[in-house]
DNA sequence: ACTAATTGTTTTAAGCTTAAAACATTGTCT
DNA sequence: AGACAATGTTTTAAGCTTAAAACAATTAGT
């Protein structure tokens, strides 16, 4: 097998030339960080437990909601469309992880919810997922991670702020 | 239009206990940031140029690099698989952005370029790209950057040492 | 030179994702 | 009540992505 690990393997950050500006750096750094992680875990999930990262994340937000949820909050809370919601639950409704079935009160609404099997099933893939993030976070020090996390806050609330600003430019 | 911006807009952070452990914390708000500004990047990317990130990718890669490049050598560079640079390759080359043809030295390996339209349409959308990236950033202060720059290869160094821990643990 | 292993690329099958169109139902206005 | 707007979901078309299989060409070993 010989050199093992990421040897050959490049990523968003090489190549960057020193004259480019910090935000740039910044964005590349997060976007690799970001990129290893998230390929962890989808591997993982793969591996053990043979799903995915979207059907994971459904579960997760079923099992957090007290009593079962309709389509349509299920996909503003995921930040993602109504339509890839739909095909989503097909699937997990398919393999008996979550039940579907229309609203009493509103004939338009689908409420899902988790079934047992799909309760079992979250529950012991979040206590992998919880070990493996923390195992890539392993090395930095309490103080890094509260550095790291106020940043984030800073960096998300700056995104806000200029997604803010542009959409009140464009309505004018 | 009334209450503009992100009003009704979950993310991956809404409804995290506080008993969640830090390192979920931070995935979590990493996960976030990146998926502000990747979203962001989409968007303009699409309304200003009509392309998509993955082609904008392409055409970074191949106007950093002296002369042509393999297929192989693309993938690798772009993290990803063989299969999905054939995809990209193809519709770039229908479109008249990249030029691709046959190595005389090796008869399986295929050499892609810029066209000159490639050229002049990357350097339109980086011009723009770098702008975008700065205004998501605008409200950071330089201590904060490099913080949070510094932080990020902290983290990156980490995700890698717990890979390699992993990977050898897996070839005992 | 023959065979076998390796390397580079494309194809295939399946899933994720979105925007836009289509549908179904509910709410509003007269 | 009837028309029309608004809301909730599904369908459709297109693109991105991967892993695995298939192909093609080169390299290595005999």
């Amino acid at each position: 097998m010989g050199e093992g690990g990421h040897s050959d393997r490049q990523d968003y950050e090489s190549g960057v030339q020193t004259q480019d500006g910090m935000e740039l750096r910044v964005w590349l750094r997060l976007l690799t960080c970001t990129n290893l992680l998230d390929t962890e875990v989808r591997t993982r999930l793969k591996q053990t437990a043979d799903t995915t990262l979207p059907r994971f994340d459904i579960l997760a937000q079923l099992e957090r909601h007290v009593g079962p949820m309709s389509m349509g909050e299920l996909s503003k809370r995921l930040m993602v469309s109504n339509g890839n919601v739909t095909g989503l639950i097909d699937r997990l409704a398919g393999e008996g992880l979550v039940d579907r079935k229309p609203s009493p009160n509103d004939r338009r609404v689908q409420m899902v919810s988790l079934t047992k099997k799909g309760a079992q099933s979250f529950s012991d893939i979040a206590e992998n997922h919880r070990t493996w993030v923390g195992d890539m976070m392993a090395d930095l020090s309490p103080d890094e991670m509260n550095g790291l996390y106020d940043l984030l806050a800073r960096l998300k609330a700056s995104i806000l702020a200029a997604e803010d600003k542009n959409s009140l430019e464009a309505a004018e």
